[in-house]
This record gives C-alpha cells, sequence and structure tokens, in this order.
DNA sequence: GCGATATGCGATATAGAATAACGTCACCCC
DNA sequence: GGGGTGACGTTATTCTATATCGCATATCGC
C-alpha cells in the first residue's frame, strides 16, 4: 500500500465509475443529479448491499432533510439507469459491477445479471452467465410466458469463505 | 360444475393437502399444529401468492389473539418443511405446487424451484427445471462458490394474459 | 411424583422497508 | 407570462419483519 492520504484506489475507482455512469446517463438523456450522484457514491462505497434506511442515514450527514422518498426515488432512478440492482432477498441495493460499468459481456443497461450471495461474510458478486440467462427464458417460454425481468439470487458461501473456514458456518 | 354445496373441488383437494403436508410432518418428527395447520390453509386457499399481514388478518377471524410473530413463526415452519415457499420479489408466500406435493421430479423437500410471476394477473406458477437448476449451480461453483439455496423469480405475463391482451399491458 | 429441558405459542414493542399524497421551485418552450 | 415537466421537499401512513419476555405443556430420566 502506497499512502492512502490523497486518494485510496478504492476511491478513485469510485470517483471513475461515477463519470462513467454521468456520462452514460447524459447519452441517454437523464441527468445524474447531484442527490443522485451522491446516493449512487453511498451505494458504490458500500463493501456489500446497503438497506435503503442505511443510506438514509448516511445521507442525511450531508443532507438533514433527506427522508424516506428522497432516498427511494433516487434508487429508482439508479436502478431504471442499469446503475445499482435491488438485492431481492436482502431488501438491499448494490451498484452494478457487471457488464453494464465494465462493458465484459454485452448487454445493455437492463443486462441479465446473478447475484452469489455469501452467507458468511455478506459479500454479493454480481455475475452475468448466459447459460443461465438462457436456461431460464427457455423454461419460461416453455411455459407460454413471456418474461420481462429475471431475478436470480443464490445464496451460498464465497470461495473465500470457503477457504478459511473449511467447511464449518461462522456467519458473522 | 356440479354443485359446490357440500365441498368444492378446490377444497377437497386443499384437504388432502393438509392431509399429505400432516403424513410428511409426522414421517420427519415435526409436528403439523393445529396452528400451523390453520395457515397452510389460508396459504392453500388463496389463487395467488399471500402477504403475512393478509394471512394475520384472516387468521384473527378464527383467533383473535394473533400477532405477526404467530404467522411468522408458522410460515417459517412451513417453509422449513418445504410447504410453502416465499416469493421474494412479492414478499410473499405460495403454497408448494411442485415436486414435493405431486412428486414429479424426485428431489426432496428443499427442491430447487422457479418462479413465472404474470405482471398482469398476478398468478404466481411454480416450475422445477433442471437445467435451470444445473446453470445456476454451474455458474456459481464457477465462481468458487458453494451454493446452499437459489431463488428464481421470473416477472412477465403468463400464457392466459399474452392470449387475452394481445400484447398491450393491462396490469390489474 | 418431581425437577430439567425443549417446544409451541401468547403478547408487547420496535425496527425496517416502501409508498401515498401534496407542495414548491426551476427550467424550458412557445 | 402561461403552461408543462421534472426534480425534490415534506408529512403521513402502510406494510413487512423481528426482538424479547413470559407462560403452558410435553417429555424424559430419576
Amino acid at each position: 500500500m502506497s499512502g492512502a492520504s490523497v486518494a485510496a484506489p478504492r476511491e478513485q475507482a469510485v470517483e471513475a465509475a461515477l463519470d462513467r455512469a454521468a456520462s452514460a446517463c447524459a447519452a441517454r438523456g437523464a441527468q445524474l443529479t447531484a442527490l443522485r450522484r451522491q446516493v449512487l457514491r453511498l451505494v458504490l462505497d458500500a463493501p456489500h448491499p446497503v438497506g435503503a434506511y442505511a443510506l438514509l442515514d448516511q445521507l442525511r450527514a450531508e443532507r438533514p432533510g433527506a427522508a424516506p422518498p428522497t432516498v427511494y426515488r433516487a434508487l429508482d432512478f439508479l436502478q431504471e439507469q442499469g446503475l445499482v440492482h435491488r438485492v431481492e432477498r436482502l431488501n438491499a441495493f448494490v451498484g452494478c459491477t457487471g457488464p453494464e460499468a465494465h462493458h465484459h459481456c454485452g448487454h445493455g443497461h437492463d443486462h441479465p445479471h446473478q447475484f452469489l450471495i455469501c452467507a458468511s461474510c455478506g459479500a454479493t458478486a454480481e455475475i452475468c452467465d448466459d447459460r443461465v440467462a438462457a436456461a431460464v427464458r427457455d423454461a419460461a417460454r416453455a411455459a407460454g410466458f413471456v418474461p420481462t425481468r429475471t431475478t436470480v439470487e443464490v445464496e451460498g458461501r464465497c470461495a473465500a469463505c470457503v477457504a478459511a473456514g473449511q467447511g464449518g458456518p461462522s456467519p458473522a
């Protein structure tokens, strides 16, 4: 580690992501306002999925008048823009670290994605597996169902926790 | 339809399911008490996923002292027994109509399942697709992740609504 | 019979998640 | 300068879920 006094790598990455987000929004005619940017920053800063009220508490440090609708409206916007995802199992939100952010697999900003949620450490990884997406689509179609949005969330133990715990559970 | 005055087919089916559930619990050393059976009946009676507080309201008709923990504890038990599932997207519960109930595809009472949720009419179908389950498992493993439970929920339009609406949205 | 432990449930309180409804202000376009 | 739109403030309420304490009963070993 080389001196954290100026700007930690993570902070730089978040700033870069915020700038990319602003560009992406602008390109679609949407505005990443100061408030929305602030909320997005809070989500991206969090190491794990964050609840809306945790965001609200943090937001209030800078914006005393903030209320639930403040944060929910911002989150709705950010979800529409594909900048954050909601983790249904946790009633919480994560920054999108998938294709939208890094252009890994060529999907739009409403891309299919899946979450791997570690029950032990709380880490939540976003993956983008085409076989999963295809299998789900086919299964739905086979039932005469026309899918619009799909939620895939896997709970289990992440590689790090498996390595550390050698199988036993140690939920934080 | 032949006379609903004695016992509608649906009621009979629910009663049969309740008896099957009681047997299954007994076989595992768990007790399907009167309260739990009552809650399970309410879930099975509902045509669509039901919220915990809707169940609570109904439950109070027969059991005035019922409070949130009453219904949540019953639901936790029923979920452990694989008799009901939670639909994360809806914060609601459905009776298990999958392999556990009908022995369709040879899984235990912690079987993989997927939901197809119609945004138009609210109908929620449970399916049990092995390709989906396998794809999800493989994707998780590829990330070094050891899965324990998986949620797959597809939102869209069911066959009936697609046929009726010819494509346009008419969310009830 | 008697205490020990476990389970199921009643009852109260509180925390957490989400939305409804209404008002204001800025901006833009004509 | 009137009208529309979008973003946000503000207040209130609803819905979802859990924590905690306490009581009754059942079951077991002795």
